[in-house]
DNA sequence: ACAGTTTGAAAGAAAGGAACACAAATTACG
DNA sequence: CGTAATTTGTGTTCCTTTCTTTCAAACTGT
């Protein structure tokens, strides 16, 4: 339903195909016209009447064809202009603010990371050193009207429809209206989206990384704590409000540890980074360098680190299991922490899961680490600042106003 | 992504509109003209042409207008004729075996339901019983080129690709490919889907049920055993090989009972028919008679039916806990004895899931009894199989073979 | 009875893609 | 080295579908 029950208009059809083109050059990157032919199954020239357009607008250009060995004509190819589209991306990640500067097609023109001191901290301050490091990312001069939006990703629950915070733990952060409070910030009109970083990682490895063209993907970045990012069917789940995919916070031990979130057994506090250190008996807010500690410790062959890992593989199993049988995924993709592990535990998570879940989704998975890194959620920020754009590109550069014309004189 | 990717002809618009229009005729039930108009946004001259060619095909016919009061010319009423499209919906459910004749719109023109004895039967009487049923509610004689898909509802774990039964553990069938078996015992090469009796029932609640309008949706099929359908951004989770919904088999308690499905303290566990009659003191194997014993007794104030039932209801709101963090969904909507019992524990449920869950998703979601009763799977195998005509009326009724080609003689 | 309102009907216009014919650019092969 | 085969871009024509506009029809309210 949903789209399904809305009449479609001639003129529909024309931004669709605009967009199916554009959506192409943006995820799979450039390529020939005669493959958008195969590929969009629109025939040479419609394909020619739309890139014209698109070229006209400036989005697009062609270039000499790449000659290929095989016999006819050669095709031009034709790639996204990243100068005249792009996005601003930032993280507010638990140990670091991040920025890029990223063009349409996925190039990242600049990043910039700075470490951040864990704990709590005002929103004008957040608010503030982000300005900052955006600043050191956009070149002075840069030509404004080619920034088409904003992405923010954070770890907090965010509410999808006007970027509130509702909770953000670990900045101590309540219903906070940051997307408004950081256009003040950076002084300017361009619209922000904000989003949850496991969200955000989940569609970066979607059209990036180990997901690309894997429709049905269970994402989990486990950091100090423990999101989810969640695709159904190619869509992210977002549920009603956007707050949907804290599979952190799944019930799975009736006796155990507080969370922060006000429950207690919570998945998190199982396999989370403080599960961990806790364990293996190192300080739990030692951070990542007490998390490197212990999987030294572990190749050394110690034991209460080899154990501490293998009851965390234990207990990520049997959330995971609970997680394929509810969405039957076609990969599960380990992030941030529990990426980081996963050559230490995927023994023991994948018996587990064999014992729990049911054989039928069992067998069709395959549980992979990311293969982003720490930038994924970050590069999902700005693939969510493009869909705008990707889904109308006409809207964007005003549709009917530069028609070329081209055999009209 | 998906459909974004493929270019759109012309001829897709006209598809998407003729679809749009049979879909809000079945699902919203007649109406007139003038609504459809504002309802797809379609102007008139479109509304009327596609109106022209569905009523030439006889799957709509229009009546003379029903008067309102309100100045203007009153609008005639369009609607679906029933006889013109019908499915055959089929049920093999845990104590009963059952068939419904459906026509488009949703009109049941016959149904009927028969006991069938708990446990394991062959593949061959299953299908033979239910071939004699569909006769009796298929009128002899009866326009066969109207009948346009068999759906099944059923207790398993179930491909949804070719209606593989991957798992009914209640039947004890693994790997059965029922959909060939059942078109054989019927003698029919009409398509036949089959689907899992939960995901079924939310659609058929998302339709016509508790859930309808409403686009984020956790269905709870509580019975011997506890099964999901989900539907998110108004679609069905399916995951990747229709598997998904299994949410009965979340691990919830690492020191819970063994469960069929060969892991143990699954939610199933601990909400099931079964742990209710256990905790209940009654035999686990009583069935509904049973339930109702323990309801009456909670009724009558004996403590022991009221633990019973405290306890189911805490397991409950603990499981929906976590569902509502995972899908921050707008509705839950308890079916089959979890329907029953809700009046019963809806406190203890609201207690725990707010103990539980977190605040943002909490306090958006609703939890309610389904609305459809025990036939909610039947329904929705009958929507099921509707679903290929709804989404193209146009490739069923032969598309360009009979344009009303109104004013050109 | 008459004005006002809403709707259906019909014809023309606009827009977009498909089909087709032809030209161009490359490989394959003798 | 030249010709055939192949693939692709170009440009024109045609078809499809919806929208716009205009007018007539049917109803309400005064």
């Amino acid at each position: 339903m949903r789209g399904d029950e809305l009449g479609q208009r001639s003129e529909t059809v024309r931004r669709a195909n605009l967009a199916a083109i554009v959506r192409q050059l943006h995820t799979r990157g450039p390529q020939s016209r005669s493959t958008l032919v195969s590929r969009t199954g629109l025939t040479r020239s419609a394909i020619r009447g739309l890139i014209g357009e698109l070229a006209a607008a400036g989005l697009v250009s062609e270039r000499a064809p790449a000659p290929l060995g095989t016999p006819g004509r050669p095709s031009p190819m034709v790639r996204l202009n990243p100068e005249r589209a792009k996005v601003l991306a930032l993280e507010i990640a638990v140990d670091s603010l991040a920025a890029a500067l990223v063009g349409i097609g996925g190039r990242v023109v600049a990043i910039d990371r700075v470490e951040r001191q864990r704990g709590h901290t005002s929103v004008e301050e957040v608010a503030a050193d982000l300005a900052e490091l955006a600043r050191r990312v956009v070149p002075v001069g840069h030509d404004a009207s080619t920034l088409v939006a904003i992405g923010l990703a954070m770890v907090a629950v965010v509410r999808r429809d006007d970027g509130l915070v509702a909770m953000a733990p670990n900045l101590g952060w309540k219903d906070v209206p940051l997307g408004a409070r950081l256009a003040s910030a950076l002084r300017t009109g361009i619209p922000i989206v904000v989003a949850n970083e496991a969200d955000l990682g989940a569609l970066a490895e979607h059209r990036r990384g180990a997901a690309v063209d894997v429709d049905d993907v269970v994402y989990i970045s486990g950091e100090v704590g423990v999101g989810g990012g969640i695709i159904v069917a190619g869509q992210a789940l977002t549920g009603v409000a956007g707050y949907g995919g804290e599979i952190g916070h799944m019930p799975l031990n009736p006796t155990g540890l507080p969370c922060h979130c006000g429950s207690f057994g919570c998945w998190e506090t199982e396999v989370g980074e403080r599960a961990l250190l806790r364990r293996a008996g190192h300080p739990v807010d030692g951070g990542g360098a007490e998390v490197d500690a212990v999987l030294a410790e572990a190749s050394a062959g110690v034991p209460r680190a080899r154990e501490a890992l293998e009851d965390v593989g234990r207990w990520l199993g049997t959330g995971l299991a609970g997680l394929i049988n509810i969405f039957n995924p076609e990969l599960v993709v380990l992030g941030g922490l529990l990426g980081r592990i996963q050559p230490y535990v995927a023994a023991t998570v994948a018996a587990e899961v064999d014992r729990r879940a049911l054989p039928a989704p069992r067998k069709l998975v395959r549980i992979v680490p990311a293969s982003l890194g720490v930038d994924a959620p970050l590069l999902g920020a700005a693939e969510l600042a493009f869909e705008p754009l990707l889904a109308d590109p006409a809207a964007w550069f005003g549709a009917r106003g530069v028609v070329p014309e081209l055999a009209s004189a």
